[in-house]
DNA sequence: GTCGTTGCAAAGCGTTTGCAGCCTA
DNA sequence: TAGGCTGCAAACGCTTTGCAACGAC
């Protein structure tokens, strides 16, 4: 059964506050805040066990680690900044996906990630 | 300068008749048949070059390492199958991106990934 | 002969795991 | 008090790097 500890509280606590998503270190020092003792194989259980649950949703940047956000959101895509590296949520999806299928595929899910140059580093 | 050197050749023919994204160790296995004593290290060396010069493309798949293909191949993107692993090519792109923007944001590039059932696994 | 390239082994980085002690229920 | 949870350190898988030998030009 699952026990309601100080650390699964920060970690959580940490996801839920940061409105962005957040690598696993960046949990770590947040979480910190709240448990200074807290190791950093606490933070990847139970991030582990959260996405498990679906109650936070990985998100995969190329050739860098992983972020996580916390779940529930609506439907929405990003957008990461090719000079500050922010990784922006942008609201909706447009994409019309189905006439990309080969016959017989079925969707299942999909994941879009835009980059470019945000508003503040576009000028 | 570069120099042309079997080590080389051999991997970018890998690539070139896989057909598909293939991974650091796939690359190794077959360049291995035309320079049986390839090392591992040399085919990182080579990938990261090509990929520096843009003649081939990383492609990355949440919470695996990276695979790669020959560039140059039209726009498309990729279809994992939940089921056998395999990633497949799509043709073409239907997606319309502007709209999601955020006032301000200049758009360079963007990644789709689908996942799903391919065709043999739905059966 | 120069110097880019290679294989090997060691190091690096992010993540996972084994273990003994801790603490929630 | 049982057994899930924790911190630590060691192990892991993938990738990069240091180095001396090699080989293309």
């Amino acid at each position: 059964m699952q026990r309601d500890t100080a650390q699964r509280r920060a970690i959580r606590r940490a996801l839920d506050e940061a409105g962005r998503p957040l690598g696993a270190l960046e949990v770590l020092e947040r979480a910190q805040r709240d448990v200074p003792g807290l190791g950093l194989a606490t933070v990847y259980r139970n991030i582990k066990a959260l996405v498990a649950d679906k109650a936070v949703t990985p998100v995969e940047l190329p050739g860098q680690p992983p972020r996580f956000e916390s779940a529930g959101k609506d439907h929405h895509h990003h957008f990461l900044c090719a000079a500050c590296g922010k990784l922006y949520e942008l609201d909706g999806c447009l994409v019309e996906l189905k006439p990309l299928l080969p016959r017989g595929f079925q969707l299942r899910a999909h994941e879009l990630l835009l980059h470019g140059l945000c508003a503040a580093c576009s000028k």
